[in-house]
DNA sequence: CGCTATCCGTAATCATGGTTACGTTTTCTG
DNA sequence: CAGAAAACGTAACCATGATTACGGATAGCG
């Protein structure tokens, strides 16, 4: 099979992973099942990505470079760090508590090896943070803000996210909307601004 | 069966399920295995509990009341707010991220109705923030900080609580220790001093 | 004490699913 | 094109565990 009628035959196999995902959650995904959804066999599901945890990690991996790859986009515009910061939160708070993130996270709970945390901290969060640091520090730099850039990327993501990915994971809170999602975002933000002021305004927020 | 002894063999139950959760995690946890270490029956258990999410439902709830009593010695002290709040934000944190907590959360990320998510939600944090108001409340009475008290208690537990225990449950963050938990209470009950500053002072951080 | 209800210990029922295996088909390569 | 490797669809193996059932023992009550 050539590379890429097999990153195509992965691509459906993960979508139909995800499908199952939304409909049945973690515990209604199983081999035979996403086998069957994605038009594949269980050999080739196990020679692919060698167990079920294996596969687990190929989605968490994927996940974490989509939203990577989603908040480049506004990091890398050289325009007024607190805008950039203004659209990033929202974007990054709605795609952690996104059906797909929780999903994953559940996972990563229900996995007693640790492989799928371990994932989730070093290609999600701990990839993020830095991301998130390169805003701080532009915004240190132009005055706006004042600190240690990754001291307020810490403590940004801790107001982002807070307890809303933990409540999501157990059921105890459901999806938030758009707008609570903003509204979530502005504030941590408007926290940030007031716990590190800088000398110079900018960045209205929208 | 007297009540007291009733009582006496559920807490042996409990704490027999509390041991198991240790060893294996919510994953090596049986009905049959909690029957066997317990020295009870499948039938009493199904008897006494009904299924085994109304077991974990059982346990939930007894541990949020444990939970709630270890803050409310601290709440009705009446001495300073800032100095209680001192006291229980390690203490509420050291519970919230440990083993216990952890091992039901773990238990709700995989409880497909819902139900233990509504009991972390209901018994647990909502039950616990309207305590938090309370010593919030009585630190603006006093002056020492300014600002609605829910509020408060809402941003104080974001500052605490953060990611933390979302990390914990999907194992991308072990266990932290008395130093690291009281550090980051104490960084919690700091930013939100400068967030909601009164006009006193008071309350040293210990 | 006798009777009833509950509990214990054990086994059975039923269901699910992770993983491996196998015959056939398809794809790839020289 | 021929042969080898990979993939499909299906079934089997093996293991686990939620829940129910059952005979006997224990506890509680009148």
């Amino acid at each position: 099979m050539k590379q890429s009628a097999r990153q195509q035959r992965r691509d459906a196999i993960e979508a139909a992973a995800y499908d199952l995902l939304d409909q049945g959650g973690y515990e209604g995904l199983s081999m035979q099942g996403l086998a069957r959804a994605a038009k594949a066999s269980n050999e080739t599901l196990y020679r692919w990505y060698g167990d079920k945890t294996g596969l687990f990690r190929a989605l968490v991996d994927r996940n974490a470079e989509g939203i990577k790859a989603a908040l480049s986009q506004h990091i890398d515009t050289g325009a007024d760090p607190l805008v950039g910061l203004s659209r990033i939160g929202p974007e990054l708070l709605g795609m952690l508590v996104g059906r797909r993130a929780i999903a994953l996270n559940r996972a990563a709970a229900a996995d007693a090896t640790g492989t799928l945390g371990e994932a989730l901290g070093t290609a999600g969060r701990d990839a993020v943070a830095p991301l998130l640091g390169q805003v701080f520090a532009a915004a240190a730099q132009s005055g706006q803000l004042s600190g240690a850039p990754a001291e307020m990327a810490e403590v940004y993501i801790t107001n982002l996210v807070g307890d809303w990915q933990v409540r999501r994971v157990t059921r105890a809170m459901a999806e938030p909307d758009a707008k609570a999602i903003t509204d979530r975002a502005n504030a941590a933000l408007a926290r940030i601004r007031a716990l590190y002021p800088g000398d110079r305004s900018g960045g209205a927020v929208e």
